[in-house]
DNA sequence: ACTGAAATGGCGCGACC
DNA sequence: GGTCGCGCCATTTCAGT
């Protein structure tokens, strides 16, 4: 279950392209068609890969707007925590979030149309969830990088 | 150009399942093959599809940790900027990079294999960006959310 | 046991309506 | 936007080392 040379070359690769044809994967990496694909194969199995998915440019439908939000809750307890995190779930505006160190308890990056709507996603949903004491937010004014490859 | 209904559907399967086959997807939307087929290439060739990817799992590759690092500029001059932000694209443990407003001038998510690597990365490359003036790190104790997905 | 080769079935793609 | 047909690739099975 360990990730050798091969099964690295392999995920460099998907990664750039989820598309790769096996028989092209294949050459590069130097292995034949079939190896291969039983590798990718484990991958997926044993969720090294997570998913394959279809990045789309956040601009062109509508979505311009990137915000970052710290959050601060009132305590920390397990069900306090848990039920954040259960809302935050069931919000697709919510593209990451992560708990953290520090003055406040989560990182959220959160995408909108405007910063109008984001003003009507904070009102109506992010400050509206039991146990939300702070919040504080962090316009992005233009995007530099975006990558989703893990530097293998 | 515009995108109508038929179209979000597709970006919708997409960002969901960047390899779904024409074929299902064509079925799902409502429409036969090769119209389906002609609206994806379309949305490729206009970069609203930018890419497919292969998503991996951080921690089963070795790279449990990310971080947020908020970088203050000496100053925010043309040259400046483009000094750092050229810099940045040649960092691959930096995952996203957005220029903020307020008393920071950029939000880096970076990823590392352990809080020692990141400081390493801190040390021997973030800080020796020609401008960078203040640096501040958030550590990450656990992803709650991670995705890809606009929300259309 | 894991790799490399061959055959079959299905899908994507492009021409045309 | 839909229909049809060709070519290519993924998949599985089998033999080899």
């Amino acid at each position: 279950m360990s990730i050798d040379k091969f099964d690295k070359e392999i995920l460099r690769r998907l990664q750039k392209d989820g598309k790769k044809q096996n028989k092209d994967l294949a050459d590069e990496i130097g292995l034949s068609q079939s190896p291969c694909s039983r590798r990718v194969k484990h991958l997926e199995d044993t969720n090294i890969i997570r998913e394959y998915v279809a990045l789309v440019e956040p601009a062109a439908v509508g979505f311009p707007i990137s915000i970052y939000a710290n959050v601060a809750l009132d305590k920390q307890t397990k069900e306090s925590v848990k039920h954040f995190e259960d809302a935050i779930m069931n919000y697709p505006e919510v593209m990451e979030c992560y708990l953290v160190t520090g003055k406040y308890d989560y990182i959220l990056r959160i995408v909108a149309q405007s910063i109008d709507s984001y003003q009507t996603f904070l009102m109506d949903k992010l400050t509206l969830i039991e146990g939300v004491k702070n919040i504080q937010t962090t316009i992005t004014m233009k995007p530099v990088k975006y990558s989703t490859s893990i530097p293998l």
